[in-house]
DNA sequence: TCCTTACTGATAGATGCCTC
DNA sequence: GAGGCATCTATCAGTAAGGA
């Protein structure tokens, strides 16, 4: 059945994949029967044209994925990512599985902010920093949904998508949401908090962490390892002395290797250093560990003698002899 | 009144210890 | 060595207190 007496028919167009007889049975043999068709055919154009605005306007929300020169994408202003972040392991997974698909499964989101000299179009990128540098690096173009963002539009989004994986330092957090208020972005904590979907006290927290002076953060070995509620700690030794901190903190830079994390938490904050603590000391006897001596993070001096090694009557005896020290 | 900070409790994940 | 359990740690949500 052809398409053409379909429509005249009025009837489904399913099978207009259909082969086309030679000599239609139901052609209108007559002048106001191929009238008739005319009309009943304009009303299947007319049914075709409703059926395909209703197909544009299901993609008229629809976010389409363009492939990029990522030579032409600069990086957000409010770019949270520290540059360890394009370094190690997971970048080097990441680049090794978009060098393995041919490009970033996921695209990234941008913004145009202009055109450059040759009057090619540039972009800002809005989140997928990582998969954009790995598509740099490989030499690739990178699969982007352009859309057209406001200055807190894109801070909102980045946030977002960042806070969705997870997978973004404290201290990362604390410079986006900073380098958000002193831009002005948005007019105080509580307001950026709500526009964001976050605690206050969690930004609060964040933005702590990243107004801390610069050379308490380079003590550390990276500022990825800042954590949480070393925030509030550190804030109160910076402020109670300064100076003494700072000079603390430069010596403490200057160390290679640097000094884990938590000590270098514990050194500034004068707290009790993980290393101070001593390793178990093994006790010997004929040659043979019978137990060892050792202390708990409180502190705390525990001695250990394996099950055997201590008879009823020493056991006893040691007891004595303790209680005797300890007087 | 609004904003920031500090504190508390809940939850999830990590780690260590004990038993088999 | 594996599995179960307890403890510790980190994060987040909610809220109260203090300051401008």
């Amino acid at each position: 059945m052809s398409k053409l007496t379909d429509k005249a028919k009025g009837i489904s167009f399913d099978d207009v994949d259909e082969p086309t007889p030679e000599v239609p049975a139901d052609r209108p043999r007559t002048a106001i029967g191929a009238i008739s068709a005319s009309i009943a055919m304009g009303r299947g154009v007319e049914a075709e044209n409703r059926e395909l605005r209703a197909k544009l306007e299901h993609f008229e929300d629809a976010t389409v994925v363009e492939l990029l020169d990522p030579k032409r994408i600069k990086p957000s202003r409010f770019a949270n990512r520290h540059e360890l972040s394009f370094a190690g392991a997971d970048f080097e997974g990441l680049k090794a599985e978009i060098a393995g698909t041919g490009r970033n499964v996921q695209p990234i989101k941008v913004r145009r902010i202009g055109q450059g000299a040759d009057g090619k179009d540039e972009f800002e990128i809005a989140f997928g920093h990582r998969r954009h540098r790995a598509c740099l690096e490989l030499g690739i173009p990178v699969a982007a949904i352009i859309d057209e963002l406001s200055d807190a539009q894109l801070f909102s989004e980045m946030e977002r998508e960042n806070r969705e994986r997870q997978d973004l330092s404290p201290w990362e957090q604390g410079v986006m949401y900073k380098r958000a208020i002193d831009e002005g972005l948005f007019p105080s904590l509580r307001k950026l908090a709500s526009s964001i979907g976050a605690q206050v006290g969690n930004v609060s927290t964040a933005v702590q962490l990243a107004s801390l002076p610069a050379e308490v953060v380079n003590a550390f070995p990276s500022p990825l390892s800042l954590q949480f509620r070393w925030g509030s700690v550190l804030k109160a030794a910076v402020d109670k002395n300064p100076d003494a901190v700072a000079v603390l903190a430069a010596e403490l830079a200057a160390m290679t290797p640097k000094l884990p994390a938590k000590e270098v938490l514990a050194r500034l904050t004068g707290g009790p250093a993980a290393s101070s603590r001593s390793a178990p000391t093994a006790f010997k006897a004929n040659g043979k560990v019978v137990g060892n001596w050792d202390q708990d993070p409180k502190g705390n001096v525990v001695v250990r003698i394996k099950a055997g090694a201590l008879p009823a009557a020493k056991e006893r005896r040691l007891r004595e002899f303790l209680e005797k020290l300890l007087e």
